[in-house]
DNA sequence: TTGAAAGCGTTACCAA
DNA sequence: TTGGTAACGCTTTCAA
């Protein structure tokens, strides 16, 4: 920059106000010009930590997710990714094991760098100690699947998990079933809970009996890509006591597709016998042998909403803004392992 | 720091290499150990952002893919994120729609943040301007799979494509597979390529016919996660004129399971009448309704290898540390696609 | 073993 | 419309 000062024969605060307030930019359009042009020459770069040190804000905000591996986390960062990029934010993508101590050291880090903004996938439990500073603080936040989580206030877009439930439960009425078998690992998370409630209350109230619950007896699955050899045995252990005790399944794609498998190796049609319905409308759904009925929850766009949401909280001086919680739809995507083609 | 200085009665010098070099630390015990007290009791946190102006060290490392959604530039970015974290670095992650002049404005930007290295998956084609620029300028880089794409000798890791080739031919003459086909979109790609004349040359060496090549004339899937329609029509089209001249194909995880579904449709029995052969031992094979066999490439372990190669790079003053080129090898994982059980 | 000074590249603030 | 000054928080270098 002061190169280009002296090249110019000006002052390098003129120069930086050029090269930076495009709009309300009051310098004379001659010197701009010229200015512009020498900064091309000579292949003018900002120095961004220099700008972050002197101006306060970084231009960086943090997506933290226990794992961007798959499905959700994934969607949700290559959402934001896209969005923030196009508005000239950087973000820093980091992942952790799920628990509340990781959680608070990647927060810290990312406040180390002066990040000016944090969407968060909130660890399943704990205290949440760095996170609940930071949104007392005003610092802007916002939560991904956090409203049922959280115990304090904070921007949040969640998908609506009582619709996702009462969507898959409609369509297998609607498609002639009645004997609903809900099958999932242990359930840690809240997502199940709210769902499965939702699934239930349907049910009574249209004046059907209850779901089957069909728990498969196994640590939750942690790292996915390794081994399906595990739950495939879970799976196959809960089935076999449960033969003929339903004529449909509900859960997620990845369990929804294994439970097909077995389903499948004891000579059971889907869905002539039994439909099986997904979640997440993930790769396995779209791409897999059996086309899956699932539940598509936009994730990619509540990567760029998050981002809506943070840019207005960080545009904001005072943090006098009102919480907001969205509830981003869920659609049901309907495939071939629920109705016949 | 300051402040830290001022309660201790030191200078802000003593301070800082007190809280940096751990190791060679030549400050006095009981100096050391207040200011180490204070630092805790204030709540010390670093500012990153003025260690990096003043430093010129940024601890920080860029990662460049043409999309981190699933499959190998997923897993390596885990890979790579996690490594870097142990080691106190942190990965600035970004995708690309894969076009040279995208990768170009992405390596601008994370030079002007003072990377400290970069990990980069090269676009497909383009001049690849910047970043030979940075190569030719002794700037720690790694590529990965850019061994076979790039004109300029470059730290690199890819997998052995050739291998994948061989084991996919190897495993499937084993299993008593004579009629081979691949298929695959129009490639636009190096792996297919160099893949492909492996298996062609395996299948010569060994006196056989050469492999019907099964093209699916659709442009590239450059968004996954979208819809399987045109692919499948693609594949459809593709398989029906060539019915019954191939008892074995060869694609990677996505068109294996989609080309697989299409077989089954037509009341193909796999593995019975013709085995289908995966690539990337991705979800879709893992979790898929069929287990599919497919070759592994190790991704994660090839972004913790980058990371390694880059430190070496990094450590290094003067660039006079020759290039290395590390081929990371690839296994079969075997799955009922494939053999009978 | 510690201190002093300088400065990294930029922007905020006020004076001209 | 432009210039000057100071400062952001830290590390480097050298002197005490």
């Amino acid at each position: 920059m002061s190169d280009i000062a002296r090249q110019a024969g000006i002052h390098v605060t003129t120069v930086s106000q050029i090269l930076n307030r495009r709009s309300n930019c009051w310098a004379s359009e001659a010197t701009r010009r010229h200015v512009m042009k020498l900064a091309g020459e000579l292949g003018y770069r900002p120095n961004l930590a220099a700008r972050s040190l002197r101006s306060g804000r970084s231009h960086v905000i943090g997506y933290i997710s226990p794992g961007f591996g798959t499905g959700s986390p994934n969607s949700r960062a290559m959402g934001l990714t896209d969005t923030a990029m196009q508005h000239d934010y950087t973000v820093i993508v980091s992942s952790h094991p799920n628990d509340s101590e990781s959680e608070d050291r990647l927060i810290r880090r990312l406040a180390d760098r002066s990040m000016d903004g944090l969407v968060i996938y909130p660890a399943d439990k704990g205290p949440h100690t760095e996170l609940r500073r930071l949104v007392n603080d005003g610092f802007p936040v916002v939560t991904l699947d956090g409203s049922a989580l959280l115990d304090f206030e904070c921007d949040d877009i969640s998908p609506d998990y009582q619709q996702v439930g009462r969507l898959q439960v409609r369509h297998l009425l609607e498609t002639g079933r009645r004997r609903i078998g809900l099958i999932d690992t242990i359930p840690t998370g809240r997502i199940n809970v709210i769902r499965d409630q939702a699934i239930r209350d349907l049910l009574a109230r249209e004046g059907l009996p209850p779901p089957l619950e069909l728990q498969i007896a196994i640590e939750d699955l942690q790292s996915e890509f390794v081994d399906a050899e595990p739950l495939v045995t879970g799976i196959r252990a809960c089935l076999e006591t449960q033969r003929g005790c339903f004529d449909a399944l509900i859960s997620h794609d990845t369990l929804a597709s294994l439970a097909a498998r077995i389903l499948m190796e004891t000579g059971c049609r889907i869905p002539g016998d039994v439909s099986v319905m997904g979640a997440g409308n993930s790769i396995l759904a779209i791409y897999g042998l059996l086309p899956l009925t699932s539940i598509s929850t936009a994730d990619d766009q509540a990567g760029a909403l998050a981002f809506g949401l943070l840019m207005d909280r960080m545009k904001q001086k005072r943090a006098n803004l009102p919480f907001r919680r969205i509830v981003s739809p869920s659609n049901l995507i309907v495939r071939s392992s629920t109705i016949r083609t």
